[in-house]
RNA sequence: UGCGGGGUGGAGCAGCGGUAGCUCGUUGGGCUCAUAACCCAAAGGCCGGAAGUUCGAAUCUUCCCCCCGCAACCA
C-alpha cells in the first residue's frame, strides 16, 4: 500500500436515460461507490464521474412511446435516475449527462482529432432506415419472418425461435418494430474508427495487464486479434453533430451514441474541473502517468472499455483542443471491473416485459443500506447472481441486522446504560488486546480486498470481524461485572466500543451514527416533526459565528474561536438557563456527530451558452481516515437506536404477489 | 456455428493433483446484555455427464450437456 496520496479515477458506466433503472442496472454500481469511498478514506485523491447516456435510438423510442420530445424524455429519466443514485448514496464527484454543451465540445474535439490524425475512414454500407423519419433502424428494431424457420417475429439480428443469426435484409416482409412500416434499405455514408490501426499497441498493452481478471484479459485479447473498423456515425437526428464541413449542419447525421458515451468519462472530468473553479484540474487525473483509472461496468461492455475506448484514447493522445497539445497523452484504463447479470427470481430483468424491480420502487419501501449490503454480499460480482426476496430478507435479518447491527446495538446499549459515556480503558488483558488487534488488522485485510476489487470477500471479512467482537462480548460478559468489578466492565466495553468504532468505517454501510435524534431518514421530510426549540436555539452561538465569518469575507475565520483549544468562551444568560449552558450544550458539543459517509447532493450548473442542467456532486472530504479510530474515554454517549430494520418474513409473500400482479398487466 | 467465462451440500462461494471446506439457512442442546449474539452437536454433496492419464482427480486431458456474454448497425 502506497503511503503517498495517489490519484484515482473511478469511472462508472453511464446508465441509459430511456426509462427508470431496475436493480440489475445498479448491481455493480454500489461496488464502485465503495471503491471510491475506500480510496478517499485512504487519503487518495479520488475523482468519481458518470452521468446519464441520453443520445441514440432508445431515447427516441422512449420519447415516441410516451408522446414526449426526445429532450423531455431524457430530462425526465435523467432526473429519475439521478434521484435514485442520490438516494443510494453514490458519492459521485460529478454525475452529469451527455446532452450538456461541455460534452458536445469535448466529443467533437475527440472526433476531430481522430479525423485529423487519419484514424477515421469514410465508407458506404447498406443500412436500414425507417420510412417515415429517415432514421437508422438498428437490426434489433426490425422484425419479419425468419427465412430459415419461418418464425414470424424474428429480429433483424437474430431469430429468437431458431437461434440463427440474420441480416435484416434477409427477413421476409421486414417491418419496423417502432411503427410497423417497411424499412428502406439503402447505401449510406458513414465514418468508421480504424481500430486495426491500434491492433499492435492494444495487444502489447493488454498483454501487460496481468492484474486484470483472466476472463476480461483473455476475452479482450481474443477480440483484439480480429479487429475491424467500426462505424461511429449514424443516420439519426438526435445526438452530437458530426464536426466536419458538409456534415455539421446535416440534420440526418449524428455521432453514434456509443462513441459519445464513452467519451463521457473524459468530458465529465473536464466539467468537474470547471465546476470546482480549477479548469485545468482534470489534467491531474488524465495526464499524470501515476494516476490510476478504474472502470466499472456490466460484462457486456468489456470490449468497449478494454479495446474501443483505449483505441480512442491512444488516437487522441494529447493532441486535441481540450488537451491543448500539452502534457502527457490521456491515460488508459488501469483496471476494468465488470459485473455479471443480476437475475430476478431466476429470469433476466427486463423493462419491456415488466419483470424486475425499479430502484425507486424498491427504495419507496426499503432502505438503501440493506440493498447496497445485499448487492455486495450476494451480487453478480464474478458470475450471474439471482435476486430473490427470500434471500434479501434473510441477508438483511441474519447478516446485516443480527451480526453487525446487533453488535453495535448491544455494545452501545450496555455502555450507555451503565456508563453514559465511553468508559476508561483500564489495563487490557490478552483477550482485550487480541480482539482489538484483530479488528484493527481489518483495515489491512479488508483494504487489500477492496484494492483488488474483491468486494464480496471484503464484506465477508468485515462480517467475520463483527462476529469475532460478538464472541468477545459474549465471553467477557461485561453486563455481569458492572457492579462487582466496574473497572473491568468498563475496560471490556471500552474495547468493544473501539472495535465498533473501527468497524463502522470498515463495513460497507452508508450512514451509521451514534444516535442523533433528528434529522433522520424518514423524519427529515415529515412536516409534523421538528427539532425542539432549545436544541436549535443554543446552536445559535455556533451558527452566528459561522454567519459572521462569511459576512466578513473569511468563511473559515470562525474556526479560530471554535476549534482553537486556547480560545475561551464566556456565556451570559438568565439563571433559568444555567443548566442548558453547563450541561446540555456541552453534551451537544461533545457528542459524536462526525460524518462517516458523506452524501451526494444536486447542484445546478450553468454553461456558457446559458443552458442549465442539474448534476450530482458532493463534498466527501469529511469522511474519516481508513485507520483505527481514536475513541477518547469520557466521550458522552446518547441513547442508541437500532441502525437497521429487521424485515418481517411476510414481505417475501407481499413482494412476490406485487410482482405477479404487475407481470399480469 | 465460432470465441470467451461458468456449472461444487437448500442459497452464495472457496479449493484447482492427495481423497471436500467457508458464510447463511435447517435440526437438537446450552447460554442470554442485545434487533437472539455466542458456544456445542447433527443432518445435508457420487464437486454438470462420460471416457482417459495417474498409486491417487473436484483439481490434468478428450468428448458431450446446460447457463451467460461477445461475434463488430444494442450500447
Amino acid at each position: 500500500m502506497a503511503g503517498t496520496p495517489a490519484r484515482i479515477l473511478v469511472a462508472v458506466a453511464w446508465p441509459y436515460a430511456s426509462g427508470p433503472r431496475h436493480l440489475g442496472h445498479v448491481a455493480g454500481m454500489g461496488t464502485s461507490d465503495i471503491f471510491a469511498r475506500y480510496h478517499r478514506m485512504k487519503g487518495n485523491d479520488v475523482l468519481m464521474v458518470s452521468g446519464t447516456d441520453e443520445n441514440g435510438t432508445p431515447s427516441l423510442i422512449a420519447a415516441d412511446r410516451e408522446g414526449l420530445t426526445p429532450k423531455q424524455a431524457v430530462d425526465k429519466y435523467n432526473r429519475i435516475i439521478a434521484t435514485d443514485f442520490r438516494a443510494l448514496g453514490f458519492s459521485y464527484d460529478l454525475f452529469t449527462r451527455t446532452t450538456t454543451r461541455n460534452h458536445v465540445v469535448v466529443v467533437q474535439d475527440v472526433f476531430k482529432t481522430l479525423y485529423d490524425k487519419g484514424y477515421l475512414i469514410k465508407k458506404t454500407a447498406l443500412g436500414a432506415l425507417q420510412a417515415a423519419t429517415g432514421r437508422t433502424l438498428p437490426d434489433r428494431y426490425i422484425e419479419g419472418t425468419c427465412p430459415i424457420c419461418g418464425y414470424t417475429d424474428a429480429r433483424g439480428d437474430q431469430c429468437d425461435n431458431c437461434g440463427n443469426q440474420l441480416d435484416p435484409d434477409q427477413l421476409i416482409d421486414p417491418r419496423s418494430r417502432i411503427d410497423g412500416s417497411k424499412p428502406i434499405f439503402k447505401e449510406t455514408e458513414h465514418y468508421y474508427l480504424d481500430l486495426p490501426a491500434f491492433k499492435q499497441q492494444l495487444t502489447d498493452w493488454v498483454t501487460r495487464q496481468t492484474h486484470w481478471r483472466p476472463n476480461v484479459r483473455n476475452f479482450s485479447l481474443n477480440f483484439i486479434a480480429d479487429l475491424k473498423p467500426r462505424p461511429i456515425t449514424r443516420d439519426i437526428d438526435w445526438g452530437v453533430p458530426v464536426p466536419l464541413p458538409g456534415w455539421i449542419d446535416r440534420p440526418d447525421k449524428r455521432l453514434y451514441v456509443w462513441f459519445d458515451a464513452v467519451i463521457g468519462y473524459f468530458s465529465a472530468s473536464v466539467e468537474w474541473a470547471t465546476m470546482v473553479g480549477q479548469p485545468e484540474a482534470w489534467r491531474d487525473w488524465w495526464q499524470d502517468p501515476a494516476s490510476r483509472h478504474f472502470y466499472f461496468m456490466g460484462a457486456d461492455n468489456i470490449v468497449f472499455h478494454t479495446t474501443i475506448w483505449p483505441s480512442m484514447l491512444l488516437g487522441y493522445g494529447n493532441s486535441g483542443a481540450v488537451a491543448g497539445g500539452r502534457g502527457e497523452p490521456l491515460q488508459l484504463p488501469s483496471n476494468v471491473v465488470s459485473t455479471a447479470i443480476l437475475t430476478m427470481s431466476g429470469s433476466r430483468q427486463s423493462t419491456s416485459r415488466g419483470h424486475g424491480i425499479y430502484v425507486n420502487d424498491f427504495l419507496s419501501r426499503y432502505d438503501p443500506d440493506p440493498l447496497r449490503f445485499y448487492l455486495v454480499l450476494n451480487g453478480p460480482e464474478t458470475a450471474d447472481a439471482d435476486f430473490t426476496w427470500e434471500d434479501f430478507v434473510r441477508r438483511n435479518n441474519d447478516d446485516l441486522v443480527a451480526t453487525w447491527g446487533n453488535l453495535a446495538n448491544r455494545t452501545l446499549v450496555n455502555a450507555y446504560r451503565r456508563f453514559g459515556a465511553v468508559p476508561p480503558p483500564g489495563t487490557p488483558t490478552a483477550e482485550d488486546r487480541a480482539v482489538l488487534t484483530a479488528v484493527e488488522g481489518g483495515f489491512a485485510t479488508v483494504g487489500e480486498h477492496l484494492e483488488g476489487a474483491r468486494f464480496r470477500a471484503a464484506l465477508t471479512e468485515a462480517l467475520r470481524l463483527a462476529a469475532l467482537v460478538n464472541g468477545y462480548l459474549t465471553t467477557s460478559e461485561p453486563w455481569k461485572l458492572h457492579e462487582t468489578a466496574r473497572d473491568r466492565a468498563g475496560t471490556i466495553l471500552n474495547v468493544a466500543l473501539r472495535c465498533v468504532d473501527d468497524l463502522k468505517v470498515i463495513p460497507i454501510t452508508r450512514d451509521i451514527d451514534w444516535g442523533v435524534p433528528v434529522p433522520l431518514p424518514g423524519w427529515i421530510d415529515r412536516p409534523d416533526k421538528r427539532l425542539y426549540v432549545w436544541f436549535d436555539a443554543v446552536i445559535g452561538y455556533f451558527s452566528a459565528s459561522v454567519e459572521w465569518a462569511t459576512m466578513v469575507g473569511q468563511p473559515e475565520a470562525w474556526r479560530d474561536w471554535w476549534q482553537d483549544p486556547a480560545s475561551r468562551h464566556f456565556y451570559f444568560m438568565g439563571a433559568d438557563n444555567i443548566v442548558f449552558h453547563t450541561t446540555i450544550w456541552p453534551s451537544m458539543l461533545l457528542g459524536y456527530d462526525g460524518v462517516i459517509a458523506p452524501q451526494p447532493e444536486f447542484r445546478t450548473r450553468r454553461e456558457p451558452d446559458g443552458s442549465t442542467h442539474d448534476v450530482l456532486t458532493g463534498d466527501y472530504g469529511v469522511a474519516p481516515a481508513w485507520a483505527p479510530t481514536a475513541l477518547p474515554a469520557g466521550r458522552k454517549l446518547r441513547e442508541p437506536h437500532p441502525l437497521f430494520k429487521k424485515l418481517d418474513p411476510s414481505v417475501v409473500d407481499q413482494e412476490v404477489e406485487r410482482m405477479e400482479e404487475r407481470g399480469a398487466k
